[in-house]
DNA sequence: CACGGCTCTCGACAAAAGTCAAATTTGAAT
DNA sequence: ATTCAAATTTGACTTTTGTCGAGAGCCGTG
């Protein structure tokens, strides 16, 4: 009787207690284990989804100024996270909610694309674990050599294990050296069915980059700080799926997005929801280029940014309530 | 300070809690309350489903017999309560696996039937709360005047109060005397309305009825203990939504069926997922009958009636693996 | 304006849950 | 067959959480 738990146990451990309402001690009588392993046992089911605790996120969007934000942005949801308040940390507390979020969207059976960043790193870590068994997660954009820990790929594992998902991963560089190059490897099966099956997804989640030194395209090498000083005297405004935008949200026409080996803009707008969340008040203008460009339909941004992404849409019409 | 402690704190305290995972003692000190009182919110939190636990419904389905099951009967899934183990009271298990998996099953926005009886008002009545917005919970046939507890619109407003949904009702009765005065009633604008809006459900609840003199419809009234056995001879295997089936699942040509004001059986079959709950062995010829008419596509059983069905499906090819 | 009735709040106690190091068991490799 | 490392279980302890009755603020009513 000391054998493998599997899940098996956990899982009789978790219906007794969460959905019988047991007691921890009434439990183990059941299944004939001290309290202890029952204790064990259902910290383990939370970890792995087998029991799902979740906030209703509804506060966040039905504040006054989400509301107004949607109409003015023309988007379909927003939450703002409270920066005054609460915690330590207003950034923390933004990817708490979009993780929250998240996974609210998310249902069975859905294939959702993952971008990269610092942001969506963030998410994943903090995202507590689900059960869904068939969902897919795949990687929007080509990696990175660099060994920071919100690279493509990891982001992509990351929310995929988190989910008991299977993760759909991309063997290719972000960024190669030659058009030529970028253009054959695009056309190589295996990138292009990956690009191919990306305009499937239901669900979409990235942040936006900003185009300055502090980008994690030239943290990763992928850009010089020169080259994307050049970048933004030509138009760039953002970055986004390892593409750089411009204020409209279009594709800068540049040698750097030719060479770019990620999903295409367009395969992106069909995506039905496409979640993008910004915890950096610096990204103001580059969040502004992707909602431009249609590249965003659900927000979640924290108080500040939401009254400047208010203030720049004109004030439309103030009802004082 | 001792004003309104409104949505909004509960909100707060939630959020802090559950999504953040600070202690109650912290939550207490960020929002200036007792620790008692942050204590009260929680509960109060899970109570209201600002917060939503819940526990994965996946080991029932994922039982060898339940894959058995759908493929036997062409189900799109099946949830067997084990009988032999864990509780004292087996019926309330398969209550509370259907309350789980009901929830399972709704989305935001949906809009939900809810037929009537015993099994249906105790799935509603341990039915944890959810605070899904925009669903619509209606009533799918004709109220009895009984005092019972479970009756149709008693079932409706109770789901519709834990989801936090709109409850539909329907009123009016759920037999009449003559043929002419059903008729007359179906075709008032208010009723057909209800009538015609059934079959837009992307979800129904049912049980199904067994016909003989404990059926709650002698127990209220409907129809004497003699009519239906009767009607028994005349070929009557079941009752759904107070209607009663033969057999094959279709409706049965009599005159009690031509005075009942409910959704017909082609309104039901239009709506995605019915999930069917069966509590009592003793409904294994009913259950058959609905099944037979395609009146289920999600099943929730106890392990007994499982083997019952399966031995009746006549063991396909078993496979010991 | 005083009076219940109401709900909200808090302190203190009781109950339940979480944790840890030690003991036991398992499975695999020597 | 024996040994070892890893995993699992447990009892004892600590921390956290749930609950109760008393008290305090609010409101409509007489």
């Amino acid at each position: 009787m000391a054998i493998r738990p599997a899940e098996q146990l956990i899982h009789k451990a978790a219906w007794l207690y969460y959905a019988h309402g047991l007691r921890q001690d009434e439990v183990a009588n059941q299944l004939n284990i001290s309290r202890a392993s029952v204790a064990m046992y259902l910290r383990k089911a939370r970890e792995t989804g087998i029991v799902n605790i979740s906030t209703s996120t509804q506060l966040f969007t039905d504040d006054v100024m989400a509301r107004r934000l949607e109409d003015a942005l023309k988007l379909d949801a927003v939450w703002i996270a409270p920066e005054n308040a609460y915690l330590a940390d207003p950034s923390t507390d933004i990817a708490v909610l979009a993780a929250s979020v998240f996974l609210e969207l998310v249902r069975k059976g859905d294939r959702i694309g993952v971008a990269w960043g610092r942001t969506v790193y963030t998410i994943a870590d903090i995202m507590s674990y689900a059960d869904l068994q068939d969902v897919t997660v795949v990687q929007l954009c080509g990696n990175l050599g660099a060994p920071y820990s919100y690279r493509p790929d990891q982001c992509t594992m990351e929310i995929a294990r988190r989910l008991n998902a299977k993760g759909l991963n991309f063997y290719a560089p972000l960024v190669l050296s030659t058009e030529e190059l970028a253009q054959g490897l695009r056309a190589e099966p295996v990138i292009r069915d990956q690009l191919a099956g990306i305009s499937d997804c239901d669900l979409a989640l990235y942040s936006i980059g900003a185009v300055d030194a502090d980008s994690h395209l030239v943290k990763c090498g992928a850009l010089t700080a020169a080259e994307m000083a050049a970048l933004r005297r030509e138009g760039a405004a953002g970055v986004i799926a390892g593409q750089i935008i411009d204020a409209d949200g279009a594709l800068l026409d540049c040698s750097y997005n030719r060479r770019v080996i990620s999903a295409g803009l367009a395969s992106l707008r069909a995506i039905e929801k496409r979640l993008m969340v910004v915890q950096e008040d610096s990204k103001f203008e580059p969040l502004l280029a992707a909602v431009a460009g249609g590249l965003c339909t659900h927000l979640v941004v924290g108080a500040h940014m939401a009254q400047r992404l208010l203030d720049h849409a004109g004030a439309p019409a103030e009802k004082a309530s």
